[in-house]
DNA sequence: ATCTATAGAACAATCGTTCTATAGATAAAA
DNA sequence: TTTTATCTATAGAACGATTGTTCTATAGAT
């Protein structure tokens, strides 16, 4: 082959993917085009076009790349021994730094929240979420039985990540400060709310 | 003028605003084109040119628009009369009906914060968001001063907005009910986890 | 006569995509 | 083993369409 630059096929579609994640995840679908992949890639448009039929694929590919493997950080927590508070603070701080180790994960996820037709949404919902949501629609249900586990695992799961979601203008926002953007303080204090909310009466506190 | 369109400049500009921003709102600034604004207007892309300089700007002017006079119906939270409870509670629903009739709103709000840069980002914090989200920081200081109130006006926020954000996927979620975008039911569920949290040991019910 | 509002046409640039060609690897035939 | 044919991976060039933008012209108001 002509100055072959992958010793595999699957190799130059994983350097592919590797420049084409963080492109869409940062300027969207129609904010990157075929060329600026290429470009990163370091390949010609051909090329591209050799492992990749049209732009529409690489793109849901990437998101497929992307969201891969995403659940094995958190199914060991339902099978955690410990009490329901354990678990579920263990839950949040692994959601937290899953999320937070991983930016153009959620950067396209919230993209697709945005963009994405009803028809990819259901395909989303039932291929990639289902088995995740549902476990934290257990927990919800085991925890607070008495709220219905549908708005509460999605309270859960939203918290954490518009906390990450408003992290670049953060600071200029009033009180605004950097410590607010590490993993672990927010994974905390999403833990403190959801478990004893605001009116505690001054008996406890958000700083335990 | 030739085939008058329309009889005042400022109305030309609204005509065109009114057209641009549900347009941005759903495909965002690269997926949004200059011809497809003019056709939705039933202008010329000239007679588009005429009323703003460039794409950049239109889609600032379109954000500045869809932005403008949303805190109107929030100041008045903070001198109503009644417990602080009170006050939260007609915060929550303020805000959620807020986001709720307005969607452009909503999603020009989030595309902003994945698409703006440290600039605009910091405009966009500065001039826009600084008084209310100041309103949000009193009221969580208020209600729960042993907390850090930063977190707190982000969590509150962004309990609401990710209800909204969530929308078109719950159906396809297990237990998803179209009930769980009604606005009142959101702000219902927000204002009970806030203030009772998840771990009431059945004393208090989720569904008061 | 000047100015404003409009449109049609055209601009160069970029878009996604395809065509053609070729260097080198592999397989088949001699 | 050597030769020949086929296949894969690559790139350059070009395609028509669309992009944001500008130019030129003109109808009507001031």
């Amino acid at each position: 082959m002509a100055k072959a630059k992958f010793t595999t096929s699957s190799e130059a579609v994983t350097a592919i993917l590797s420049e084409s994640i963080p492109l869409f995840a940062h300027h969207g679908f129609s904010g990157v085009s075929i060329r600026q992949v290429a470009n990163a890639v370091g390949i010609s448009i051909a090329t591209l076009y050799h492992y990749f039929p049209d732009k529409k694929t690489l793109y849901l590919k990437s998101i497929e790349q992307s969201f891969s493997d995403k659940a094995e950080a958190l199914t060991d927590v339902k099978n955690t021994p410990g009490t329901k508070e354990q678990r579920l603070q263990l839950f949040i701080l692994r959601f937290t730094e899953l999320m937070s180790s991983d930016p153009n994960f959620r950067l396209l996820l919230q993209r697709e929240l945005l963009d994405a037709d009803s028809s990819r949404l259901q395909l989303l919902a039932e291929q990639v979420f289902k088995e995740q949501f549902q476990n934290v629609l257990n927990l919800a249900k085991e925890i607070a039985p008495q709220c219905d586990p549908h708005l509460m695992a999605i309270s859960i799961v939203g918290l954490i990540l518009f906390h990450l979601e408003t992290t670049p203008i953060r600071m200029y926002l009033p009180e605004g400060r950097e410590e607010h953007n590490q993993p672990e303080i927010i994974a905390h204090h999403v833990y403190l709310l959801l478990t004893k909310g605001l009116l505690n009466n001054g008996v406890l506190t958000c700083s335990d």
